[in-house]
DNA sequence: AGCACGCCGACT
DNA sequence: GTCGGCGTGCTC
């Protein structure tokens, strides 16, 4: 037998399969094993991808060192996603078949120095721990083993390592009758008094075992010392028991089991397309478009629960799972036991646990963040989506994929509907839904009939501050203060999106821009220049404003710290919680910050786009936005989308109970329209609107993209070769097609490298795909010149 | 990628 | 002579 096997190096040149023989005394190799090869010198991690009784290659084939897992880690549906997708965003498959499994299923790679003659084997170097010799530093060591290495008394040895480990726990058998151990507990000394207590353990609980020894040790004060004693002694037979890390048991403690809700209308009228489609296995995508509060959940919740019914399963996708510990929560209580949670705030050990729950098929719903959409599930009768518009649901370093369009490869192949969910769809899956690619299910009213809140716009150009007010207006201020007086709650947003700093007006409220573009331009300190990175122009930093002349310019930026102090000043004694990057690094202080805030612990949760979403706080009557602008004239073609789901998100926490909600948006740009349009929260018209925006600039959805970014230690490499590769592709294109830069990134340093790139912008061209893989393969050329190539397929930025 | 091999100039 | 730097080619 003959094993096609990629191998764990990311290059180019070794992007292929390589073969290897399979030694009968193996165990079973199957399609999706991880295994361990030679590989050259060296000793690396690879997957099998196929196998096959026959072998074109010419030289001998090398023998299959190790099986690392008694069971296939990667499905067959995976190895092919794997191909197709590798060959889709332009990545190497290794990089793909990595992504795909826990990160402590990476193998460890160690290259130590052994002896290899009687005379070395005594020497002291070799006495202790294996020598490591990616860690030697000292000049005189390495001169010392290079001498060994020549002489032949020592040699290297590359090793590779399977890091991944099962927690277990051990459990304890009777191996004795009861008549036994009282003689046993007869024969013992008056002071064995630990092994006398454990015998008398033992006869009173005899028909209680085996049991685990954690619960040995909580109803007795024995400890593992007596235990292993005990099976020493042939008195207990021990047995290593693998135990799952359970990262929902903060979860499964609540006891508040949700009760099944009512469907209004809608939701039901949403299930009637959905479930006939589960029912007879349609690949059919369906676009849930659902105000705020419309109860998009529960339609997620009632068409999973018919997936299982039709004794298939369910995979859910969340945008990072930890910002909704709430979606978590109601999941896990309609399922139970049979959800598996996957997201970053899990240790590895935890993840690697929840993975194997779902690759030994124990569970049938799976719920998680974008990596989640690779889960080894198999049966798979419903993917959900929500909130599909998230740009988290696109990686942004590779590989690039995005999580939509392998749930939509995933639903092709498991014959099951998608569903995507959102308030605020993308504007590419709402075209496709105007189209009729995508059947579009629309969720209208709010479930507890309640209206959405009243949305209010303070100008900041005019806007009353009093003093020790900075970024809060008086209007703001008021209606805090009329909220907590009343025992209400409030949320405030800090938009702090990007990182571009961009210049504002405070006396007019204008906005610098690239004249050939329509979109802002970006300072940049390190040249002292206005830049746009979309075609590239460039002017000199103002020190005043050009359209007024007034000196109060701006370059936006403020911070939740600053906000917080400034809160503590105007409204002494108000508990206030701050939630940002900052606050919530340490695991699980997310949910501890909201269940705080859920507990009426605080008056106030001030934070950044990350409480934007899902949350449902009943109390929570009044939501404040203390700058809309930020994201709002960042260079990207999609800004404005950004900003109106944004705006639109956090304005659906207000008044999600029975009171009534309303919504305060601070910002310098009343009359944009994506702010004028959250004023009423009407995606529909967003998106008649921005439509129009698009297809006046070419943009997505009318025109797909790809960026080509080149990076160098040098500036001018990577502009010469972004040129270079621009004057080489634009011939090949059609006359139709856009190629616009190349243009410095954004950050066009990014540790010590220079970002250059080329975005573009075509209808149709069947050959790009080839001709951006021959990018790829000459990029492979230029590495060693410093230079780096990537390919991004449907950018979500491109700054 | 990362390793060996081979060629070159530069040292104890 | 031998060390280290770099270019080239290969890995089943």
């Amino acid at each position: 037998m003959i094993a096609q096997v990629i191998v764990d190096v990311a290059a180019k040149q070794t992007d292929r399969v390589f073969e290897y023989h399979v030694p009968k005394e193996l165990g079973k190799v199957e399609i999706g094993s991880r295994v361990f090869v030679p590989f050259g010198p060296r000793k690396l991690q690879g997957f099998v991808v196929g196998l096959n009784t026959t072998s074109q290659y010419q030289g001998k084939l090398k023998d299959l060192l190790l099986v690392v897992d008694e069971m296939p880690p990667l499905t067959s549906e995976l190895v092919k996603l794997s191909k197709d997708l590798a060959d889709n965003i332009y990545s190497y498959r290794i990089s793909i078949l990595k992504t795909m499994l826990p990160r402590i299923m990476r193998a460890n790679y160690r290259k130590i120095l052994v002896p290899n003659s009687a005379k070395a084997q005594k020497m002291s170097l070799f006495q202790g721990d294996p020598l490591d010799l990616t860690k030697i530093t000292d000049i005189k060591q390495i001169a010392a083993i290079r001498q060994l290495l020549r002489s032949n008394d020592a040699k290297v040895e590359y090793l590779v390592e399977n890091k991944a480990r099962v927690k277990t726990e051990n459990e304890y058998y009777l191996c004795k009758t009861k008549k036994e151990y009282v003689s046993i507990y007869e024969s013992l000394r008056a002071n064995a008094v630990k092994q006398k207590q454990l015998i008398m353990y033992l006869i009173e609980n005899f028909n209680h075992f085996p049991l685990m020894q954690s619960q040995i040790e909580n109803n007795t004060h024995l400890n593992t010392v007596s235990l292993t004693n005990a099976v020493k002694k042939g008195w207990l037979n021990k047995k290593q028991i693998e135990k799952y890390r359970d990262p929902l048991s903060d979860y499964s403690r609540k006891k508040n089991l949700s009760k099944k809700i009512k469907l209004n209308k809608d939701q039901k009228e949403a299930l009637n397309h959905i479930v006939p489609a589960i029912k007879v296995k349609k690949p059919r995508i369906f676009l849930l478009e659902g105000v705020t509060g419309s109860g998009k959940t529960e339609v997620y919740l009632n068409a999973i629960s018919a997936t299982l019914k039709e004794g298939r399963n369910a995979l859910m996708m969340v945008p990072e799972i930890s910002l909704t510990p709430q979606m978590v929560a109601q999941v896990k209580s309609r399922f139970g036991q049979q959800v598996a949670v996957l997201h970053s705030g899990l240790s590895e050990g935890e993840v690697y646990d929840e993975w194997r729950r779902i690759r030994r098929n124990e569970v049938r719903v799976v719920v998680g963040a974008r990596s989640a959409v690779f889960a080894p599930l198999e049966n798979i009768g419903l993917i959900v989506i929500d909130e599909e518009h998230e740009s988290s649901y696109k990686q942004e370093d590779n590989p690039r994929y995005h999580a939509r369009d392998v749930a939509i490869w995933r639903s092709k192949y498991h014959y099951c509907p998608l569903i995507l969910g959102s308030a605020t769809p993308s504007l590419g899956s709402r075209a496709r839904a105007q189209k009729g690619v995508y059947q579009l299910l629309r969720l209208p009213h709010r479930a507890n009939k309640q209206s959405l809140p009243q949305v209010d716009i303070v100008d900041l150009k005019k806007a009353n501050y009093t003093a020790g007010q900075v970024d809060l207006s008086t209007e703001m201020v008021n209606a805090i203060k009329q909220r907590i007086a009343k025992n209400e709650q409030v949320i405030l947003m800090l938009n702090r999106r990007g990182f571009a700093n961009f210049m504002l007006c405070r006396e007019c409220g204008y906005v610098m821009k690239c004249p050939n573009c329509d979109l802002s331009l970006t300072m940049h300190k390190d040249t002292n220049k206005m830049q746009c990175h979309y075609c590239g122009y460039a002017t000199a930093i103002p020190e005043k404003c050009p359209n007024c002349q007034s000196k109060k310019i701006r370059f936006l930026g403020t911070g939740t710290q600053k906000v917080m102090t400034e809160l503590n000043q105007l409204l002494p004694g108000t508990r206030v919680l701050r939630m940002d990057v900052d606050t919530t690094r340490r695991k699980g202080a997310f949910k501890k910050i909201l269940d705080a805030f859920g507990n009426h612990e605080a008056d106030i949760l001030l934070g950044t786009q990350m409480i934007a979403k899902g949350l449902d706080f009943p109390n929570v009557t009044l939501v404040g936005v203390v700058n809309a602008d930020t994201g709002l004239w960042l260079p990207d073609y999609n800004a404005s989308e950004r900003t109106f789901e944004l705006l639109t998100q956090v304005a659906g926490r207000a008044g999600r109970a029975q009171k009534k909600g309303e919504v305060i948006i601070q910002t310098f740009n009343p009359g944009h329209d994506a702010v004028k349009l959250a004023k009423t929260q009407d995606y529909e018209r967003f998106y008649q609107y921005e439509m129009r925006v698009r297809h006046a600039g070419n943009y997505p959805p009318y025109f797909y993209t790809v960026l080509v970014s080149v990076a160098a230690k040098k500036e001018q490499n990577a502009a010469r070769e972004a040129f270079k590769i621009k004057k080489w592709l634009q011939p090949k294109l059609h006359q139709s097609t856009i190629v616009l830069g190349p243009t410095p990134s954004a950050i066009s340093r990014l540790k010590n490298k220079y970002y250059y790139q080329i975005l573009v912008k075509y209808k149709k061209e069947d050959n790009l795909n080839q001709l951006l893989h021959q990018i790829q393969d000459s990029a492979q050329k230029m590495k060693k010149y410093g230079l780096t190539v990537y390919i991004d397929n449907e950018p979500e930025r491109i700054m």
